[in-house]
DNA sequence: CGGACCTTTGAGACGTGTCAAGGCTGGTGG
DNA sequence: CCACCAGCCTTGACACGTCTCAAAGGTCCG
């Protein structure tokens, strides 16, 4: 509860967010507003046994059968894929209030992994309760559709970023990217520190790039468009410059207001 | 109707496929054996009006208003994205069997273009329909839902393709990929001669290379696991080395037999 | 206090992009 | 039926950005 000079808070020691301010209700409300009864739905989705891990930790990996679907509470998370020669590609970022893969449990196994960024506060939803939760609120149901639906549209934008734009464009466009996402669920707000537990090798891994040259661009980063970066916190200066760096129009993120 | 003496068909005179033959059956089979309705419902998805288009041509376009979903009958197609200075990227192939975008219409705008890569056939389905036809089957619907599921995770490969893999590897894993899922839906057969309508330039822009290294990945290509490429058309001779090549594991497309 | 993990910095190699010119091929129109 | 043209592919030379490898410094946690 404590926090640092340098308004980071202490490792795993970050409380749990009160139901009020639920930032998977946050989210699905940037969506359409929802009425009181999804509302209430979505909040009791997310009101059950919390999970805890650390960073590095697997919450499902490859192989595995999947069953449930994991809700993010707090922390953040990543799916990856690990080459047979050790590379490892980032597929995707968890932050508060995400849902790894609505339906995956239509599949036999896992193809990939997901883990834990930073420590992590989770909630796991069985297969069979989702459905009911879907079956009883058509808007809740509509609302985990277009969830899963801006996923797919990230993960497009990511091939965007890996196979055409530049590493200055991409590295730019991941965190204009991320920053967006975690206004949407207030935990960023303009000019303030935000928590970015990513290591320069997990950057690097989301891009495509190695870990001394993500060094070197965030040291750009700096210098263009004002992004202080350092370990677990970084901080957007100047929204505009940082936009127009990366070519950012967040469509994509279907966000609705 | 006539075959090329080199096995191609006239361009824009392939036939359509008779209903028994439906590439898109095939494909839902693969996944788990169709029960009779499930199978009639299918074939009923897809027995309507053909639109045709040529090479190029949209069949949506960034920025529309999603209504409907796709189903591809005969050629193949891309779904696009251009930036602003005109780079292209090419997010997923779409060959005869494929849907595009189960339940877009949620969403507001496309935030991309699907367009033609050789003559078109496809037929299209509104959203009510393709609602009623799976409320009415389970089993369609579940169907569905694993084909949508395999998209996005061919999505996925796709990633790591362009951020983790040597150009030499990456097109060896799109061969490979493409390979596969055309013989899933009987378009190949091993050690025959395949329509493949991508150019090099579309190659590149699927990889993030330039045109004039396909050129050269080609050759490569050909020394090395002796892959026939020539316009429009594609040969594996040697499918064992072409996957060692490209470190292709075929889990990711989750079919079960 | 010690150690693991993460970041910074440097120098050199190499792969891929860029630019450009020329050749081929299939489809179109005369 | 032939000629032409647009689109597509091949090839070459050169530039440059990013990777590789490596060593050292920093920081947080136990």
């Amino acid at each position: 509860h404590s926090v640092m000079a340098d308004g980071r808070k202490p490792f795993g020691r970050r409380e749990v967010p009160t139901l009020a301010l639920l930032h998977f209700v946050e989210k699905l409300n940037a969506f359409a507003a929802l009425t009181d009864t999804a509302r209430q739905a979505a909040v009791t989705l997310a009101d059950r046994h919390h999970r805890t891990c650390h960073r590095g930790e697997d919450l499902i990996s490859e192989g595995d059968k999947p069953r449930n679907v994991q809700l993010i509470i707090d922390g953040w998370a990543c799916r990856y894929k690990i080459l047979e020669d050790g590379r490892r590609q980032i597929l995707a970022i968890f932050i508060p209030g995400d849902l790894c893969d609505l339906n995956v449990y239509i599949l036999d196994r896992m193809d990939h992994s997901i883990s834990a960024i930073s420590p992590l506060t989770y909630v796991t939803i069985e297969q069979q309760e989702m459905e009911q939760f879907c079956d009883g609120n058509p808007q809740l149901a509509r609302a985990l559709w277009w969830e899963s639906l801006v996923s797919a549209s990230i993960q497009r934008e990511w091939l965007v970023n890996a196979a055409q734009r530049t590493p200055m464009e991409a590295i730019a466009h991941l965190v204009c990217e991320l920053y967006f996402r975690l206004r949407v669920v207030k935990l960023a707000r303009k000019g303030e520190p935000i928590f970015f537990p990513l290591t320069q090798t997990d950057i690097a891994d989301t891009l495509g790039l190695t870990q001394p040259h993500i060094s070197r661009l965030l040291q750009m980063l700096n210098k263009h468009a004002k992004v202080a970066w350092r370990p677990r916190q970084l901080i957007v200066h100047d929204e505009d410059s940082l936009r127009h760096l990366a070519g950012f129009n967040p469509d994509y993120l279907h966000f609705r207001r």
